[in-house]
DNA sequence: ATGTATGCAAACCATTTGCAATGAC
DNA sequence: GTCATTGCAAATGGTTTGCATACAT
């Protein structure tokens, strides 16, 4: 990654942002873009208590109400996709980054990033009939190392 | 689809769930069987309303708290798989059958089953370091033929 | 000045839990 | 007879909503 490319795509988030509270008559709050910038200074996958969090610790802190709003808006405007790996909670991810899988430990519920050229190719590639494909997931669930290894230790136990 | 197959896997499916009762000590109530009978009579995906407006119909009210714990059970047997393709309630659906991706329209909410050989092989075959994998979705949400002539025609209007 | 957006608290709703009564073993 | 399972009703927890106040325009 080059220098500054990080304040570019941020820059480049808010130019979009801005856009679109513009041109569908919504105002532009501080808390608004403190929300957006957060998810652009933070890890890919949140949810929102982690936002919710990073706000406090910041010094930014929105009620939750505006937090579902806001995001709302960025879904409406394609800057976040949203996820629902588990029952619970929505998980949501900046929107575009590379194409990538998600590995979802059904141990310690971890959602960790894998990408694979192969399989990136094998999915865009595919024309699906009758349908317009807009958006790729592609989850697998399982164990990462470390909860496989406690699983392997609790039997052993037994 | 022969005829007698259908019977067959649910007498498979019957029997496999028993033997998972007996193995955990587990007692096999009438609610458990009624629960797996409507499963294996009705459509592949389902959710707990729908299931458990079936029961109600087929004269074998179960409660929700029953509902949910033989889910569970279900789940842990690996006769049913779990999904969150929206946000509030989960869909299920039958398991042991044919890998397939699920494709999400974004318009009517509807979910149907598309199977490709090509991509199966892809994905099953791929070894991802650190990471014991159990379980692959696979789901494109986009538009299906009818939502996306809705559209076309909508936007024309304006 | 106007009316949208915010924060708070209450409402929602799928799912879970506590507990007394039931029934599988 | 014993104790797991059931059904009910209450609790939970993420998300949404109603409403008075604050503030972007």
């Amino acid at each position: 990654m080059k220098s500054g490319e990080r304040t570019d795509i941020r820059q480049v988030a808010k130019q979009k942002f801005t856009d679109y509270l513009t041109a569908h008559k919504c105002r532009k709050t501080p808390e608004r873009f403190a929300v957006l910038d957060v998810i652009y200074s933070d890890s890919r996958h949140f949810d929102t208590d982690m936002l919710f969090e990073t706000l406090q610790k910041d010094g930014f802190p929105v009620s939750r109400a505006t937090l579902y709003n806001t995001l709302q808006l960025l879904l409406d405007c394609r800057l976040i996709v949203k996820h629902h790996f588990e029952e619970h909670r929505a998980f949501y991810e900046r929107a575009g980054g590379a194409f990538h899988l998600h590995l979802v430990c059904t141990g310690c519920h971890s959602v960790t990033e894998y990408q694979d050229a192969e399989l990136q190719r094998a999915i865009l590639n595919k024309k699906i009939k009758k349908f317009k494909a807009a958006h790729y997931v592609l989850n697998v669930s399982g164990l990462c190392t470390e909860c496989a290894r406690q699983l392997k230790k609790n039997n052993k136990k037994k």
